[in-house]
DNA sequence: GTCTATAAGCCGATAGAC
DNA sequence: GTCTATCGGCTTATAGAC
């Protein structure tokens, strides 16, 4: 089964145009020629550009999870350890050319006239899921009262995220993976009542 | 002298609905109805929407670092606090809802696909002299080796502005806060040798 | 499910008059 | 410096045939 269904190619190039250019950037008329089809086709699958978008975003949730989370589930070693190589992994993405930061940050840039959009709830939902996800992982580490750092950690990656993007250097996402990890060590010492 | 010039209403005008919803979701037509002049008179202006675009940013520039910095150079006690204050302004801000968090961030996430354009230019450069002032505020303050944590505490405000918008809570500035609080004092702790 | 053809409008930008 | 008028192209979206 290597031939892969009409949607699924459809929204294979829309996720590559959208996360390539930005969203607005492109157009339907763009993701129906490099897709091979004809705007009815398109609409048939997505109903709008909105419902595309939707489904780009709703695609792409699990994939960035995954993708964030695996430098930790792979490292060994203490929490401050693990939760650095998902910064460092991070700064290891910013020398590439094709990457440009979070596709869910960059969405809701895009869409904040609109409160209700789409890209916006599912970039909110992204992030708290992500938040949750590093709360478990520090629990299950050892870390006493994980949540208030795991918003810290998650708020702080993010920034590295941006700025590893912003200026297209790793070095910021190293910089805020060495503060990761004082966070961390910090929050041990004081015995997870600092927040 | 309380009239404007029409440059200068074209611009108050183009950074209001810029801002509010977004470069690209606002056409240089709306620009010009609600200014109150014809397309033309833009262009003579401003030559391109490019061009508009960087005159918005560069108006921006001065303006965002005044009011980001403002709350630090109004709070006394040590180094700590004056930078929650920062934070602390943010969350404040977030309640707002007309803020829609930082103009160079939100206009870097629009031209992701435009590498050499302005607004990524114009905001790399603008957060570049943030950090640059941090570190010197943080130098003043009595901070040693105050680069490499100005550059933490940078990225760390960045994510903070990010979630703030996107969640539209203050609860993420103001956790941030703590994290930049428990980062300065770990930094005098460890002697400035942590990163 | 996929096509041809097209609607209706907005996009950035300009020629040329005053 | 500001206008009227307009250009060509691109935008999202749809009617209707196969």
């Amino acid at each position: 089964m290597v031939e892969t269904s009409t949607r699924e190619r459809i929204l294979a190039v829309a996720g590559e145009l959208f996360y390539r250019d930005g969203i607005r950037a492109v157009g339907i008329e763009t993701v129906c020629r490099e897709a091979g089809i004809k705007k009815p086709t398109l609409y048939h699958y997505f109903g709008s550009k909105d419902g595309l978008i939707a489904a780009y975003l709703k695609d792409q949730d699990e994939k960035v999870l995954a993708g964030l989370t695996e430098p930790a589930l792979r490292a060994d070693g203490p929490a401050a350890d693990r939760v650095a190589a998902i910064f460092e992994n991070v700064a290891r993405a910013a020398r590439r050319e094709a990457w440009k930061g979070c596709p869910f940050l960059r969405g809701a840039a895009e869409f904040a006239g609109e409160r209700d959009h789409a890209a916006r709830q599912l970039a909110s939902g992204h992030k708290r899921r992500f938040e949750r996800w590093l709360a478990d992982f520090l629990d299950e580490h050892g870390v006493i009262d994980p949540k208030p750092l795991a918003r810290q950690l998650t708020v702080l990656l993010d920034g590295a995220v941006t700025h590893a993007f912003l200026h297209g250097k790793g070095a910021y996402a190293r910089e805020a993976g060495n503060a990761a990890r004082a966070l961390i060590e910090g929050w041990r010492r004081a015995g997870g009542s600092r927040a």
